[in-house]
Formats: structure tokens, sequence, C-alpha cells
DNA sequence: TGTACATCAGTGAACGCGCGTTCACTGATGTAC
DNA sequence: TGTACATCAGTGAACGCGCGTTCACTGATGTAC
């Protein structure tokens, strides 16, 4: 190996395991990341974290572009898991809940994705491409399930004039394979999954539901209704 | 007015108007709250504010409970606008509608209620009765409309028993009107209203959607054919 | 009616801590001739 | 093969700022006799 990669190669090691440093930071400071912090737990001064990250914002958009990588890659992976693809409520049912298995292990991270945005901190466009692997696993669903015949277009009609508009350009750009009622079908579905998870991870089922798990599965079956899943 | 009453009220000013001017930095700074920032904009030495507040979590509790509050006044006034109150489904809307216009109005606000948790920040025990207003609010369309023979119960088949115990203990200290089936539809309906909500303010739509409020209103729609409401 | 005392809002200095970022530097390693 | 030079990770000090909280204090106001 030349010198050059050798030297790539550490570099891109330390700068791996900053993150993953940072990681730990977030679980426990939730988004007030700290630089110094950081480089003290690396061992080193805190300037020398500039060698690796032109400021605090660029780290932290690493970590939500890797958040977003992180939670798709679970939400494809849930998916992959299941072995009769024509099963498509199962399919659903499995990505949803590996969804929220991610949540729970990296509640920190999912907070950074998803909750309150980070004061002074402005996500930059990078990470839609990311961010749409999730919801992109799930309609994938309902693409497989309309080409083989197992769902039905509900036709255009229930959408409302202006979103219909905005579900076509979607649809254009992103999920050609779908109807548009099924696509916006889908999206409640997502939206409900990340609503029923954040309220769960952000404390407001405390003292009113005890089974989590058992209570989300509830729902996306409900999900599974409306979108008329079979 | 006796003196002491007069020390009172400009007491109960001053605390008021700290609460005003923390919400005004809470737009900007987001959870972020810093006391010594509040007591400049009022025109005084930070150590004054611990007269009125012992610590700046109590400062946030406090702001806190007036969010729930308010958002729960929110709610039961978009319910009371309605006229016709045997129109269960308008009433449900212009609630969800209400609570929507709400957190777009008060974006921190909402954030410090429903987003990620505050790093270091325990939420206290009080917090849960202004809480409550909001779903209980919501709910109460619901027993109105099951008391007026408009609703008819699913029957508790639809739930996994464990849901259906917790369901059975929420139902028995604030619904006791209501049968388990149609409290619990009534629970995803809301959670979906907070998952459309939060979406939408954590930027989730941003490049997506732009006709939000119609967008919001047809997913609200969805859920009151999943409650079943006429 | 006048005086001693209590109450309490607000002051100002201080403690001890944290932060992001810059900058001149050291010293090891690899490269070119 | 040996030497001058370039690269670059990491150092250490500094800048200029912020924070929550404590504490002894001043000074105005009201109360009791």
């Amino acid at each position: 190996m030349p010198a050059a990669a050798i030297r790539a190669r550490a570099r891109a090691e330390m700068i791996s395991e900053i993150k993953m440093i940072a990681r730990r930071h977030l679980e426990t400071e939730g988004a007030n990341l700290s630089l110094r912090a950081v480089a003290r737990d690396m061992g080193m001064v805190s300037s020398a974290i500039y060698r690796y990250f032109p400021s605090r914002d660029e780290l932290l958009t690493a970590l939500i572009i890797d958040g977003y990588h992180a939670l798709g890659d679970a939400a494809e992976a849930g998916d992959a898991e299941v072995t009769d693809r024509a099963d498509l409520r199962g399919r659903w049912l499995t990505v949803c809940h590996s969804i929220r298995r991610w949540a729970l292990a990296h509640p920190a991270e999912y907070a950074l994705l998803f909750g309150s945005p980070v004061p002074g901190y402005a996500a930059p466009q990078d990470t839609t491409a990311a961010a749409a692997r999730t919801p992109a696993a799930l309609i994938g669903i309902l693409t497989d399930g309309f080409a083989a015949g197992a769902l039905t277009d509900p036709g255009p009609g229930e959408l409302p004039g202006p979103v219909q508009a905005d579900v076509a350009t979607v649809r254009a750009t992103l999920f050609a394979g779908l109807p548009e009622a099924l696509l916006a079908r889908g999206a409640t579905a997502w939206i409900h999954c990340f609503g029923a998870v954040s309220f769960e991870l952000f404390g407001q089922l405390n003292g009113v539901i005890e089974a989590r798990k058992e209570y989300f599965d509830h729902q996306m079956r409900q999900m599974c209704d409306l979108i008329g899943l079979p």
C-alpha cells in the first residue's frame, strides 16, 4: 500500500472515530454537541478536530447524513428479512418495526433527524437524498404490490386538488410506478409511523401506555388497513 | 387595595413578563434558554431573576405548563366554535386545525412540549394534567358522539390484549363514557394529528408538499374515516 | 404624628465553569534529486 | 545512499465570549408602637 493510501486510511479512521464519539455525546447531551468534549474523549487538543471537520456544523451535518443512512439501512434490511415477497402487509409491518427498533436503539440520533430543529443550525441540501431512503423503502412495498395486482388504485378523487399537484411531482421524480392516491396513502402511513415513534420516544406515552410494542404494532396495522394492504 | 395585594400583583406581573420574554427567546434559541439573556431584556441584572424563579429549570417548567394550557385553550376554543354540536366530524377537524394553527404560531413552544427532550431537564409530574387537556378536547367529541348514538362501538376485539389493559386504565380514570375501542381509535387519530404537525413543523415536508393546510386537512379526514366519524 | 423596625426587589461583584475558533509552532514521515 | 525539502497531524496558548448561581449589599416601602 503506497504511503498516500496509508495516510488516507488513517485519516478516514480518525474521521469515523470522531463521529463515533460525537454520537456517544449526543446520547447524553442532546444536540448541544461540544467539539471540545469530543476532542477530550479522543485524547486530543480541541483544535486538532479542525484537521478533520472545518466546523461544528459540518460535524453535525455528517452525523445527520450518517443517521439517515443508518435508518435507511435498517428499513431496507427489515424488508429484505421477509422471504415471502408477496406478503405485503408482513413486509410493511416488518419495516415499521425495524424503524422503531432503530429509533429506540439510537434515541439521540433519531431526535437529531426527526426532532426539534437544532437552534442556529440549518440543514444543508445534501441530507435529503439520505433522508428519502426510509420512506422509499416503505413506498417500494406498495409499488411491488401494485405491480403484482394486489393493490387497487382508489383513483385520484380522494385527494384535494393542490395536494394532488404536490403528490404528482413526487411521483414523477421518485415513484413512477405507483398511482397518486396509493402514494398519498403510503405517505400518510409513513407519517403515522414517524408520529408513533416520536410520540413514544419523546415521552408522551409515559404513564399511559405500557405495552409499547403491541400498541405500535396495532397502529401500524390500522395504517395497513387505511392503505388497503391485503 | 391593601399594600400586600399591590405587592402581590406587581410580583405576578413581573413573573408573567419574565415568561413572556423567555417565550420570545425560545423562538430564536430553541430550548437553550438563557436566564442571563432574559434578565438583560428585562433590563435587570441576572441575579434578580432569582427573586421570581428559583432556577432555570423551574422557569422552563412554568413555560411548559403554560404552553400545554395555551394549546388546550386553543383546542377547546376550536371545539366551541362549531355551533352544530351534532356535526362531530366538523368539530374534530376544527379542533385539529386549531392545534395546527397554534403550533405554527408558536413553533418553539410546540417544540418544547412535543419535540426532543431538553438535555438535562426532567419534566416534573405537574405537567401531565395540563398536557391532557388537548387530547381530552378531542376525545370529548367522541364521547358526545357515542352518547348521541352517532358512533358505534367496534367492540374490544380489535385491540391486542396488553393494549386493551392500558386503554382500560385510561378509560377508567378519564373517559368513562367511551368504549375502549373508540377511545383507542381516537388516540390513534390524536397521535396522527401530533405526527402531521410535527412532520411539517420540524421540516420534513420541505420541498415535498407545498399545500400544507390542505394536506393536513386531508390526513385528518382520513383519521375521521378510521374512527368511523359520520 | 413620629420613629424604629421588617420586608423585599434589585444591585454588582465574584466563582468556576464552559464554548468555537484562530494561529504560530513542533516534529514525524515521506519524496525528489 | 544521503540530504534538502514538503507535507501534515497534532500542540498549546490565546481571544472573546457565554453561562447558572451565590452572596453581601442598598434603598425604597410599608408596619407597629
